[in-house]
DNA sequence: GCAAAAGTGTTGCCATTACACCCATGA
DNA sequence: TCATGGGTGTAATGGCAACACTTTTGC
């Protein structure tokens, strides 16, 4: 007896990565220069196919270790993408994931040797297929989770500053936010350990840094407070 | 010179659909009893492998029509699951859609012919692989997307009475509302037309019917006003 | 007349917003 | 001393939540 499985169409798999890192108060991207045909040389984003015995996450998992060389990235599944002529080489469906990354942590040279660019999210290029619109819905996908979860933390070094932190959210929301409202609203979360270090490389007073506490977010959580920034 | 997509290897793909529909103030979600190995007999998602020249929203789509007979559901994408053994028959990935549906709309008929059965949300039993998570899912989504779009509209009928209306997003939310605040916000946006009938089905005195006006809703919009229940 | 659901306004509170000046420091 | 960015508090507003009684009508 034939499996019910058996004579129906298989397809290549594949994810792409949008991965994010904060840089100079703007959202930047990891772009690649494709290595070959279709669109050979033009940008786009960093994928991989879906290998046999390999789960869709630990794909993107893959993707964004050969990429960035970090491991235990946060990252969210976007969407999949599964229109018939996407992929102008061949009938591919795929599924789009957005990482974060502290930018810090990135070995630049990893942008000569992968043929990569980071690029401002305000000012994307062109890229290939509907890699733009996988970005867009990444976009999109970040900022509804960072209003809710404290996800803006992994693209910030471990220590930052309040003003630096303002301006992750002022880049993830696209739009300014008032600095004593921002301030309050914050701290009164009382996730924040302040540090008795200054940064002072943005200005000349300096300012005070933070560290994120894993311990008393999880004590605002339990009671029963929400994340809302 | 081989492409370089050749080699790679392919995976079956499916989609799963989490049908929606709401009755007497319930959400119910369309089961099937499974008719093929493995898993025989027990209770799945409606679902359907993606086709060779189809995308992966017409492959819902169809899903969908096969179902329920109906066509331009309101649906949308909620996630693909991909882990390498959700499905024990073979390795499948699949892309979970949620449709709402206007169950009045709905040839019972349908449900000996495909040996399906209605089932409250609130009430779901066990279903095969990944399923259940689906569902979790699916209704999570349909929350965040009830929450600011009118997409509840296709769960009633054309006409509805308020007190209707505020029974299904109660249970979109799964909480009670207050129902002198809850037509407050609701008229307050304009975008109901009050009809000059009443519906005493489940009232003696009577209920006057409403009906969701688009042209209202378009205007309510461009005013810049969000939609937010 | 009574049970059962429909319909209706007001008030208080809290959260969000708007807003302007002083501080510390390096150059 | 001045230019630059860091840091601070208050008042007004509007949106949201809480809340109870009257109406209608079939039985």
């Amino acid at each position: 007896m034939t499996s019910f499985y058996s004579e129906k169409h298989k397809f290549l798999l594949a994810v792409d990565c949008i991965i994010f890192g904060f840089h100079e108060g703007e959202l930047n991207v990891l772009l690649l220069h494709r290595s070959f045909e279709p669109e050979k040389g033009k940008l786009s984003l960093p994928g991989g196919f879906l290998k046999e015995n390999e789960s869709l996450n630990d794909a993107a998992i893959r993707v964004l270790n050969e990429l960035t060389g970090l491991e235990n990235l946060y990252m969210e599944q976007v969407h999949t993408f599964g229109d018939v002529h996407r992929d102008s080489g061949e009938r591919v469906v795929s599924v789009a994931y957005y990482a974060l990354i502290n930018i810090n942590d990135y070995d630049t040279s990893l942008l000569g040797k992968y043929n990569a660019i980071w690029v401002k999210s305000t000012d994307m290029p062109n890229l290939v297929f509907d890699h733009s619109e996988m970005v867009q819905s990444a976009r999109h996908a970040l900022c509804q989770r960072a209003a809710i979860e404290p996800v803006g933390f992994n693209l910030l070094p471990e220590k930052f500053t309040l003003p630096q932190f303002q301006t992750l959210y002022e880049a993830i929301y696209g739009e300014v936010l008032d600095k004593r409202n921002f301030r309050k609203k914050v701290l009164s979360m009382n996730v924040l350990e302040k540090l008795n270090e200054k940064d002072k490389l943005s200005s000349k007073r300096g300012a005070f840094l933070y560290r994120f506490n894993e311990e008393k977010y999880k004590e605002f959580i339990s009671k029963g407070y929400d994340f809302t920034i």
